[in-house]
RNA sequence: GGUCGGUUGGCCGAGAGGCUAGGCAGAGCUCUGCAAAAGCUCGUACGGCGGUUCGAAUCCGCCAUCGACCUCCA
């Protein structure tokens, strides 16, 4: 039996997973921030650590999985001064902030559901945590690696990689950083230009703003990710997750905090999400290039030529590694609808296979398919190849469906495929059939009818109606298959 | 400028010193009234140049090239 491996983002290697309180599982996830709508590479992220969670929980562990809500503390500097980003767009849109926060947040939970992804056991909000923040920068600053200037506090990262290694995770020193650093301006408060927010004194004119020791102000964006995932898994965990692009500085600054104010490494296992991009390029809110997953569902956008379905999108999307870059296209989309469809069709052969005498190679090929599917995901959730695999027991399910429905198989290896076929579509890769056929008894009860009438017509050599159905139910969206002992029908 | 990661057949995308990834597209065949579906068979590949090795897509060096991060982003 194979065991676990998780490529560490921390130590570049592949390593044996070992959770530091089996069967308990900590998974801590950065989530959205909920000023705008998520586009489709934040989905990518959030549906590859689904798929994460599902398997840790499709192989016994008991995972506490939590996913925050940034609804404060995000600040934009473009003009050097903190801007809280909540309150510039809910300026825009005459909204309360916390109007925009329920919007977006709402609309966040809507797309999760749309692309199946599983609720995380535990989704704080940063807002509901103004205390464990404000407590968290307090240590820091007992402990000597924060200050507090003019209402602001400061983590104080110079004085940090005296004790410990600011760096540890992205690889920079701290001295090539400063040096990027000084053409901007707006820092005279930092001891160095390097430090980052831990809480930010408001102005006049904030609106989102809480008392603290140091005056009315806001947390840091890093700083939640640490307070929550300290008050809901503990001063060490198991497994971070978050997209590539939040390494540095938010993931770095959150590992400083953790060790600045614990004085214990926090997590065990840090991994990350790779990019999709459009064209080639990141897909990013900066650079305007986003499809927003509506647009997708819909088909209204330039790029694409129809809509999709979510399922297409999760599928593409689990048939690269999570670790690897994806490219999205049209070409891709409809590889990829046609590939699921292939899939999914084979799920309702397989239920209706009938045992007879086994082969015994076929036997054996099944049973090596089958293993394959827990070895690839254990190979750091290695998606791809276990979607070969499937597409493989796919092929033979298919050859035993044309064959009369006949598996030749044993009933035991019989159950071991409807097990883990089903399993590892559905409940691992998080995969769900979206048409109607097959949970639809009043359609299926009309088109029986239709190919009835449609297979009579055809015993009678009356092409020209038998093609008719079968033209107009195409139109309608219906495809006619005809096989050697009956007709199935499949809504496209 | 610094840090990190890519470059695999028509396209997407795994793999990581010898062992068929897989899908989509393409060609041929089987089945079939025709088509679709399904099945069988087939082809083309590891950015370039050196090196290590019995053997390199895989390791090392150099070069080219693309991208991410260093500033809000999953």
């Amino acid at each position: 039996m194979s065991e676990l491996h998780i490529y560490n983002s921390l130590s570049r290697k592949k390593e044996k997973f070992e959770p530091l309180h089996p069967p308990f599982v900590g998974l801590y996830v950065c989530g959205p921030t909920v000023y705008n709508d998520v586009h489709l590479g934040n989905v990518r992220t959030f549906t590859s650590f689904d798929m994460i969670y599902r398997y840790l929980v499709y192989s016994g562990y008991k995972v506490r999985y939590v996913r925050n809500i940034t609804d404060a503390g995000h600040l934009t500097n473009e003009q050097g001064e903190g801007v809280n980003r909540l309150e510039s767009q809910a300026q825009l849109e005459r909204l309360e902030p916390m109007e925009v926060v329920q919007k977006y947040t709402v609309g966040f939970q809507d797309v999760c559901r749309l692309f199946n992804l599983l609720p995380p056991t535990i989704e704080p909000s940063a807002t509901g945590h103004i205390i464990e923040q404000i407590e968290m920068a307090q240590q820091l600053i007992a402990n000597g690696f924060a200050y507090e200037v003019n209402g602001s506090v400061y983590f104080d990262v110079k004085a940090y990689n005296k004790k410990h290694n600011y760096g540890i995770l992205s690889g920079r020193n701290i001295d090539e950083l400063m040096a990027g650093y000084r053409d901007l301006d707006g820092q005279e408060e930092k001891r160095n230009s390097i430090d980052f927010a831990l809480w930010k004194k408001a102005g006049p004119a904030h609106i989102m703003k809480w008392k603290s020791p140091w005056g009315e102000g806001f947390p840091g964006w890093h700083l939640e990710c640490s307070a929550m995932s300290t008050k809901y898994l503990g001063k060490q965990f198991d497994i971070h997750g978050g997209g590539m692009d939040l390494k540095f500085p938010h993931h770095e600054c959150e590992i400083a905090q953790n060790v600045g104010a614990c004085d214990c490494e926090p997590v065990k296992y840090w991994m990350h999400g790779n990019m999709l991009n459009f064209n080639g390029q990141k897909m990013s809110k900066s650079l305007g290039n986003s499809i927003l997953p509506i647009q997708l569902i819909t088909g209204d956008h330039i790029l694409l030529d129809k809509a999709y379905s979510p399922m297409t999108v999760r599928f593409l999307f689990m048939q690269s590694h999570y670790s690897s870059e994806l490219d999205i296209n049209i070409k891709g989309l409809q590889d990829a609808e046609k590939g699921l469809r292939k899939l999914l069709n084979a799920v309702k052969y397989l239920a209706e296979l009938k045992i007879v005498a086994a082969d015994e190679k076929t036997e054996k090929e099944i049973i090596a398919l089958c293993n394959s599917c827990k070895e690839f995901m254990d190979d750091d959730f290695n998606t791809a190849r276990l979607i070969a695999s499937l597409y493989e027991l796919a092929s033979h399910i298919n050859i035993f469906f044309n064959a009369g429905k006949s598996a030749n198989i044993s009933q035991a290896t019989y159950d071991l495929l409807l097990t883990t076929y089903n399993a590892f579509i559905f409940d691992v890769l998080g995969l769900k059939e979206e048409n109607i056929s097959g949970n639809n008894d009043a359609l299926d009860k009309v088109m029986q009818l239709v190919i009835d009438i449609r297979n009579s017509a055809r015993t009678n050599k009356d092409w020209a109606t038998s093609d008719k159905i079968r033209d107009a139910l195409k139109e309608a969206g219906i495809v006619i298959k005809d096989s050697k002992e009956n007709t199935t029908y499949e809504v496209v």
